[in-house]
DNA sequence: CTGATTATTTATCATATGTTAAAGGAATAG
DNA sequence: CTATTCCTTTAACATATGATAAATAATCAG
């Protein structure tokens, strides 16, 4: 659990009290890859944090399936559309790597931030960095080619590649596998 | 500014105390179209809300100008990017239509948060709505043509057509002028 | 109202990416 | 270790979108 709040940290401070409310209602969970963490069709409820492992969320397109974001170590792990709106999901999240993380349940999150002012904060600094980066993400795909994409995907994250199967990759670029693979065997 | 707080209503109530605080660091400004409201360069220090009128954000990619979103009444109006990061902004604000809008300190309104949780609270749902929104404009951007973006567009905002340059519509859609004139004239 | 900008459409050609199919490699189960 | 399945690359062709230029159409300033 410390993983998980020295996490914290980065965004704003908390009491001793607060941090053990916190961890009274988290569960640390090892998953096993090719795992559907949470499947399609189910209410987002429980925020993840990855303190080993990778995980992707995905949804299936006119049958075929795409990736929407990947999740690395000490990332937060969420289908924000589905936990802010309390609506069921079209994406599952998928761990790919045996995996280390902490489940946090958001209805009891919620609680909390009606007792924490200060848990209330925190995960709204938190989740305002995430939307910072979806922000950043819309600008990558509006205009810059799957190319331009590529590589400054290698860049944040240059060992994805062997990490993760390129046909997952293929699709968060928004393009197709074989186009993909044409890039890379360019130079 | 009871337009104002009739949107506040939908995501959480506030008491009369709250309400006061909150007016008391908005302004009422009437802006002609074509008027930068914010600068490129700046850091984002205003939380907008449009009362009436059209405006949008955009940005210069190797010296064409790109729309990254649009604002219609009753919409926040903010460049996300800067005022979560406290980083000077690459992207503008622009009037299109003559606008009527409410200025909202940002720096203020965050020492609001302090005394007023039920504040905090009601700009976290606000921001939280609105993030669940540019998750879904990936999903278009990742994985849907132009021409299916055009329709999505017409669909939710039918006279968009009629109030804003094509020309703006066409880099929001991540196309160039000519591509959105050539689907258009398709039947 | 008129001329000058600015916005939109149309045409032509170039190019990136999609589609489909097949072959070669890698991973996995038994 | 082998056979099967899954992943990745390559090829050939189709198509959507980009780039450039020119022609209309609309807007705006004087």
């Amino acid at each position: 659990m410390q993983q998980l709040f020295q996490y914290f940290k980065q965004f704003s401070p908390l009491t001793a009290e607060a941090m053990d409310a916190i961890a009274d209602i988290c569960k640390l969970l090892h998953v096993a890859k090719h795992t559907d963490l949470q499947p399609i069709g189910h209410t987002c409820k429980t925020i993840y944090f990855l303190n080993k492992g990778i995980a992707r969320i995905y949804y299936y397109k006119d049958g075929i399936d795409i990736t929407e974001s990947f999740a690395f170590e000490n990332d937060i792990l969420v289908r924000v559309e589905s936990l802010f709106t309390g609506r069921p999901s079209r994406k599952a999240i998928q761990v790919l790597e045996d995996a280390e993380l902490v489940a946090i349940d958001a209805n009891q999150l919620f609680q909390l931030y009606d007792r924490y002012p200060e848990i209330e904060r925190l995960f709204r600094k938190i989740f305002e960095a995430a939307h910072v980066e979806t922000v950043n993400r819309i600008e990558a795909l509006q205009f810059h080619t799957a190319e331009e994409r590529y590589k400054a995907l290698l860049n944040e994250e240059p060992n994805i590649i062997q990490r993760v199967p390129l046909k997952y990759i293929a699709s968060y670029l928004g393009i197709t596998q074989v186009s993909l693979s044409r890039i890379r065997s360019q130079r």
